[in-house]
DNA sequence: AAGATATATATCGAATCTATATATATCCGA
DNA sequence: TCGGATATATATAGATTCGATATATATCTT
C-alpha cells in the first residue's frame, strides 16, 4: 500500500492534482490514517502516468500556476483492486506525542501540561471537523471508516482529560526528588554470559 | 524524534541490543505508537556510538552469535532531554486496513467480513498483552501511555463490532447492482478555468 | 503595507523501510 | 526423526518516503 495506491484510490473517487490529493491527507477523510507529502505524490503521479494508470490534462488558470488534473484509466482502476485484494500489511505509527509523554518525567511539569493541553485542543479541533464533514453522508466504506476515526479520536481525548494529572503528578515528583527511572521490562534480561566483555 | 531519539529513550531506561530495541518496538511498551526496523536501529546505533552519546561493549554467547550492548552516557542523555524539550511533530500514521475499508465496496463481502474479523482478533490480542504488560506497574509516564494504548484499541475494537455488518452490507450492495462510487468531496471544486485543456 | 495563508508544482538529500544474507539453537508436528 | 517454523543476533543494498526548499501569485489579516 504505498502513495501510488493512494493516488489509485484519490482518484477512483473523482479528478484531482496532486495538490488535492496531498490536502486528502492532510484535512481531508485520509487524515486520521494516511499520511503522505507532496516529495512522495509528484513522483508516484509521475510513475502512475508513465504506466497508463492514469491520465494527465494541464487546466490553466488566471493568477495561478497551472494545474495538472489526474485521471484513472481502466487498468488503473484494475491496479487499485488488485492492490485492495492482498492481505493489510500491519500500521505504522509514529507519535511524538507519545514518546513525549512516556517519558514525562523527564520533562518540567509545566511542559508536560500543555503538552497535553494542546493535544486535546488539536484532538476536540479534528473530531468537530470530522462530524461535520460531507463523508459522513457517503454510505459505506466512507462513513465507516470515518466513523472509526471518530470513535478512537473521541476515546483518546476522553482518556487524556480523565488521566492527565497523572501524568503532570508524576513529572512534579520527580522535579521534588528526581527519582532515577525504573528500568523497562525485557531489557537486561539476566541471560547466561559464555566469556565476559570483549 | 527520529529513530536515534528512540534508540536513546530506550537505552535511559537500561542497557540493551538492537535487537532488544527492535523488539520494544514490535512488541513491547512502544508497539503501539512507534515503528522502526533494523534497516533503521543498527545504523542508528552506529552514529550515536560514533557521536559518544552511548557505548558499545559485546558479549559472546555459547550457542549464538555474539551481541553488542549499547549504554548511554551522560551527553547522551542531555541529547535526549533536549529532543523531549522541543514541540512534538504530528503524528504520521499509514494504516492498510482503514486503506481497504474505505474501499470496501471494491471488495467482495466475504473478504471484507474476513479483514475485519481479523482486525478485531488482532486488537484483542494485544490488548491482552498490554493489560498483564509488566510495564503497567511502572508508575508515571509509561503507566499513562500504555493506559492510552488500551483506551485507543478498545475503542477502536469496540467500533468494528458494532459497526462491521454496515461495512458488509455495503459490499453486498454493491455485489448486486455495483453502484458507481459518489466522488469524494474536495474534488472536483468547479473553479474558474481560464482556458481549456491544454 | 507587511505578513501570513492558500493555490500549485517540483526536486534534492536525508531518513527510513523491505527484503535478504549469515549462523545456530530450539521447538513442534508429520 | 526429519523438516520447517521460530527465536536469537547483526548487517546491508536498494527502493521508498520524508522534510525542506524553491518558484510564482492572489487573497486575507492585522
Amino acid at each position: 500500500m504505498d502513495v501510488k495506491t493512494l493516488c489509485l484510490g484519490v482518484l477512483s473517487r473523482g479528478e484531482a492534482t496532486g495538490y488535492e490529493i496531498k490536502k486528502v491527507c492532510e484535512e481531508g477523510p485520509f487524515a486520521h490514517f494516511y499520511a503522505a507529502g507532496f516529495g512522495s505524490i509528484y513522483p508516484a503521479l509521475n510513475a502512475l502516468s508513465d504506466e497508463g494508470l492514469i491520465t494527465m490534462r494541464e487546466v490553466l488558470q488566471d493568477g495561478r500556476p497551472a494545474k495538472k488534473v489526474y485521471a484513472l484509466t481502466a487498468a488503473g482502476r484494475l491496479a487499485l483492486t488488485s492492490a485492495l485484494a492482498e492481505p493489510p500489511a500491519p500500521d505504522r505509527l509514529r507519535s511524538d506525542f507519545l514518546f513525549m509523554t512516556f517519558f514525562g518525567e523527564l520533562l518540567p511539569a509545566r511542559d508536560v501540561d500543555r503538552l497535553v493541553e494542546n493535544r486535546i485542543a488539536f484532538l476536540r479541533a479534528r473530531l468537530a471537523e470530522m462530524r461535520n464533514c460531507a463523508v459522513q453522508e457517503l454510505p459505506g466504506g466512507p462513513a465507516f471508516t470515518l466513523g472509526y476515526g471518530i470513535a478512537v479520536y473521541e476515546a483518546a481525548a476522553d482518556y487524556l482529560e480523565t488521566h492527565r494529572h497523572e501524568l503532570v503528578a508524576a513529572s512534579l515528583r520527580n522535579e521534588i526528588d528526581g527519582h532515577p527511572q525504573a528500568p523497562l521490562p525485557g531489557l537486561d534480561a539476566a541471560r547466561p554470559e559464555k566469556a565476559g566483555t570483549r
